[in-house]
DNA sequence: TAAACTTGTAATAATATTTGTTACAGGTGT
DNA sequence: ACACCTGTAACAAATATTATTACAAGTTTA
């Protein structure tokens, strides 16, 4: 298992809308650079936009930031597209059996760690911007 | 998307064996415990053999511990039953467009982000032992 | 106003993944 | 010989992910 493309794939459109700022990045131009179907685009920018990130409006087209990319950070992108549910990044096996000591106790220990876990986990992600990853964009392109 | 409970049932099992280990551990019982088919408990058993954390034999009924449970991190179980790949936690979209700014360079750049996050949730993992998850259900069966 | 374009969204399909089930070969001990 | 176990493969069922198609409704331009 693992974590959906959504999540790489709103931080695409977020860079690329940056980086085409003088540009309309429609869902079918960002759908051409990402390489999908520009309704799966569509899709996934709801959720930016859900989360305050973007703007976009029926009928005109192109999406724009609707933050500085420098108070974006991987964790927003992350919650926008909802890859990972509260406290749900590890399953935990339902039903454990109530009359052995280990099946009663077992998901109220576990629980907490797999939390702790996945606290570890975005509080990385939220230590990086968008606007870091423009950047190391820009640098790459210069560089060769 | 979650990972698989595959990790938390190969912790149940461990503490299980240990908090049976009067007794003898067999699939049956075990899948009884965990609430599930015996065989998804073989077959998990089979990878914390191959990781080194249990002793089964064919035919010989029962799995014992391998190690010390102190010594067995969650990290290690993790390891064990294979839940995560190295470096795959965030799965990246394939084929962005290497005309693009943007996608010729967004899986270079955001790989790097994604493995110091999964490290950092591993780590997290690393700090807790069996033990300690034997402990808390004790603690917690003499409470109530 | 009509035409050409867009976004938003739903329905559907294709694919992959996870979990459970069944079956049985082969080992062990009585 | 019998009863029991583990190891494993084949299969089925349930779920999740991604892509595709279609279209209503908004906007712009001519």
């Amino acid at each position: 298992m693992s974590i959906s493309s959504r999540f790489s794939v709103g931080i695409h459109i977020l860079a690329l809308i940056e980086i085409n700022k003088n540009g309309i990045s429609t869902s079918e131009f960002l759908a051409g650079s990402v390489n999908t179907n520009p309704a799966v685009i569509r899709k996934i920018i709801g959720m930016l936009k859900g989360a305050g990130l973007v703007k976009v409006q029926p009928g005109i087209a192109g999406a724009k930031l609707a933050m500085k990319l420098s108070d974006i950070t991987l964790f927003d992108v992350y919650k926008a597209v909802n890859v990972v549910q509260e406290k749900e990044l590890f399953s935990v096996h339902e039903n454990p059996n109530p009359d052995c000591p280990v099946g009663r106790n077992i998901q109220e220990t576990i629980v907490p760690l797999f939390e702790v876990a996945q606290i570890a986990l975005e509080k990385s992600l939220g230590n990086v911007s968008v606007e870091d990853v423009v950047n190391d964009i820009i640098k790459k392109e210069n560089i060769s």
